[in-house]
DNA sequence: TTGCAAATGAGAAACATTATCATTTGTATG
DNA sequence: CATACAAATGATAATGTTTCTCATTTGCAA
C-alpha cells in the first residue's frame, strides 16, 4: 500500500490529480489484480474517496494509453484492467469462480510471431485467454 | 448460396422457422465470414427479409448454444459470430481494415493444454486473437 | 495570490444486449 | 384441410456498459 508519487503520473505525461493518484494507488496496492471500471469505482467509494464514474472511465483509458495499465476483454462484455507489470503475460480464467491466473510461455509467443510473419502481418499485440475450471478439490476463489 | 434444409435446424434441436433459416442461410452463403448481430440484421433487411433485431440476437445465441455458430469477443465491445466449421482455429485481425484471417497452429494448441494442465485447470476453451497490420502494399480489405 | 487551462463530476446520451408481452407461426392432431 | 396450442417472433421497454456535455473545481505556474 505504498502511495504512488506524483512523479509517476508526470513521467507518464499526466498531471497529478487526486482521482488519478487514488486510482493508481488502488492498482498498486493489489498486484496481479484485474478490475473493471465498476470494480474500481466501488472500491474507491468504499475507501472513502469521492469520485465520479465518468472520471474512472476516463482515467482508466488514459492510463492504458500511457502504458500504466493493460486492458483485457474477457468474456462478459466489460473491460478489465491490471497494472502494467512490464512483462507481457497471458491469462487463464476460472469459469467457476472468476479467478484469473497469469502465465507466460515462450514457445507460444514465438509461434505467434512466426504465424503472423508467414502471412504478411506486422503484429501490434495479441490476447490469449484460456477459460477453464480449477481442478483443486475446493476452488479457493469462490465468488 | 445453397439454402439450408429445415433438417439442419431440427438436428440442432431447433424448430424450423423463417428467421432461423434466413440467418443460417446468410452464414452458409459466406464462409469464413465474421458478423456482428447488427451486421446480420442489416444484411437480412438488405436481402428483403423482414426480421426483428431482438430475434437476431436470440437466434445467434441459440445457434451458438446449438454449436452451429462460434462467438468471438474481439476488441471493440461487440460479439461477432462465424459458422462453426468443425475445425477450431484462431484469428489475426487487421487493425487497418478489420479483415479477419484464420490460422491453426498445432504447437500453440498443445502448449496451451500443457500450461493449463500444469497449473491444475481443466480447459473449456480459449481465444487467441492477434491484432496486426497487413504488410501488403495496398491492404486489400479497406473498410 | 491570481489566472487559466486542464480535470472533474453529475447527468444526459450513445451503444450493445436482454426482457416483456401481445401477436403470429409451425406443426401435430382430428 | 381445419383446429389448437406451444413455441417463436417483433415492437418496444429496460438494462448494462461506456462515452459525451458542460458547468464547476483544481493543479500549477507566474
Ligand atoms: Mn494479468
Ligand atoms: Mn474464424
Ligand atoms: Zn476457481
Ligand atoms: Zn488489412
Amino acid at each position: 500500500m505504498d502511495k504512488p508519487k506524483p512523479e509517476h503520473l508526470k513521467n507518464a505525461g499526466l498531471k497529478s490529480t487526486v482521482p488519478r493518484l487514488n486510482i493508481l494507488s488502488l492498482f498498486e496496492s493489489r498486484q496481479e489484480c484485474h478490475m473493471s471500471a465498476e470494480d474500481v469505482y466501488k472500491q474507491l467509494l468504499a475507501n472513502g474517496d469521492d469520485v465520479g464514474l465518468a472520471t474512472v472511465y476516463r482515467v482508466l483509458t488514459q492510463f492504458e494509453q500511457a502504458g500504466l495499465l493493460v486492458r483485457h476483454n474477457f468474456e462478459g462484455g466489460k473491460s478489465v484492467f491490471e497494472l502494467n507489470q512490464g512483462k507481457h503475460h497471458d491469462h487463464i480464467v476460472c469459469l467457476q469462480c472468476g479467478h484469473v491466473e497469469e502465465f507466460y510461455d515462450a514457445a507460444i509467443e514465438s509461434r505467434q510471431k512466426k504465424v503472423a510473419a508467414e502471412r504478411g502481418f506486422a503484429v501490434h499485440d495479441h490476447s490469449l485467454y484460456i477459460y477453464a475450471d480449477c481442478l483443486k478439490k475446493n476452488c479457493p476463489h469462490k465468488r
